[in-house]
DNA sequence: AATTGGTATTCTGTATACCAAATACCGGGA
DNA sequence: TCCCGGTATTTGGTATACAGAATACCAATT
């Protein structure tokens, strides 16, 4: 008898329990508004292990790997908090953003479809002037959207790998930073010229203005957030 | 009564069991040649926890932040193995590499004093072309250490600290290719010319060499390397 | 001889128990 | 009232115990 062979994909799943007690932590940690007061938000691991059902062990492990993330900062024999950022870090976050988005500007223009360029420019298709005035928050996470396609048409998985958590932390500053930010309509017109400097290919042109235009990020948070530390 | 201060450090250190474990762990991983042959390298937490003589608990966290390096692989429900990273992941890090140390290089013409620049020139002071011939382990070793050295001269911590398990994965690679790897002197010019960048404080030509020197050896894995996968 | 079914063993994943450090609380003395 | 010291409690760090899954081994049948 021949065996058939029914082209099966395996059933694992992969996700064990400390994995998902990490993404539900992250997910509860992110919504926190960790700077809106001076109070910190400690994160007793028998409260969590009681409110999530499980024992201790797959918390602890789960808050290492936040604690590597950066969400939580553990104090020996005090316990874990969920991470404020000082502004000096804030800055090298978005420093180091900088320097990986820029990269993977390069890499689009060298490896990316047409097609895939092409649809970044839908993202924005939407929005005119007016409308960003409009509805600023949603255009905010358009705009989010907008780096985040950056890196996955750099189609390096390391790259994205690592500034996915740099973007998680990105928006817990936004959520303060968004109200006191008016440079939205600049910000879709430097969109606009990356993009146009992706479309001719021109890899030095588009690093640049994606350095450039996250790095001004940088200055304006260098110069008008005060509400950190 | 006033309280003398006496400006004294913690004596605790900060180092609790499993960040020992931690290190222990990781220098044992990077002192096996992992690519030499094509057995996998099984971490059984139970002879781990045996031979270091603690319980498993440590172990396991240590290996969860293994993981997260990239220095383990883990298979749930298999056990924890020595990674073997793929060309395609060793080009990523090449690239995530060039792109962070590129940025180093414009924060330097930026921030660092002339006598932090002047440091770099002496790394190479006892190199002259036939010296670097001679022993090139050794000059392997000077190489490394004058782009960890681009690093800390960025001051910027999070640059620093993403670039550190690169480079450690870097290392690993190196013991193989130095010997086919005969672009030293090639190597050695290409510092020179990143130095008299910094020098002349030109952050956009520092910045480009920086990045297209990591990028050639990047070039060079991708052509030469046949012994990944 | 090869393959399949079943059993035993090993080892990870999870839970629990124990210990030591740190904090909070309380009472006594200045 | 304030400060200090001691005790109790809390809590994180570590060790151990238990259960389920995966593999290895063996025997039986074809």
């Amino acid at each position: 008898m021949a065996t058939v062979s029914l082209s099966l994909s395996p059933v694992d799943g992969g996700l064990v329990l400390k994995d998902r007690i990490y993404q539900e932590l992250k997910r509860a940690i992110i919504a926190v508004d960790v700077y809106a007061d001076d109070k910190e938000h400690r994160l007793d691991e028998r409260q969590l292990s009681e409110d999530l059902g499980v024992s201790r062990t797959p918390i602890r492990e789960a808050l290492c790997r936040l604690e590597i993330d950066g969400f939580v900062r553990t104090i020996p024999r005090r316990g874990a908090f969920v991470a404020r950022k000082s502004k000096k870090e804030i800055l090298e976050m978005i420093t180091v953003w900088a320097a990986l988005e820029s990269m993977a500007a390069r890499l689009i223009t060298e490896h990316a479809s047409d097609e895939e360029i092409a649809t970044l420019r839908n993202m924005f298709a939407t929005f005119d002037e007016a409308k960003v005035a409009a509805n600023i928050d949603e255009y905010s996470e358009t705009n989010i959207e907008f780096h985040q396609a950056l890196l996955n048409l750099s189609h390096c998985d390391l790259l994205k790998k690592m500034t996915e958590n740099l973007f998680l932390h990105m928006r817990s500053i936004r959520r303060r930073t968004i109200s006191e930010d008016n440079r939205a309509n600049r910000s879709i017109i430097d969109h606009m010229h990356i993009i146009e400097a992706l479309e001719a290919r021109d890899a030095d042109l588009a690093e640049k203005l994606v350095r450039q235009h996250t790095l001004d990020l940088a200055a304006h948070v260098e110069k008008n957030v005060d509400w950190l530390d």
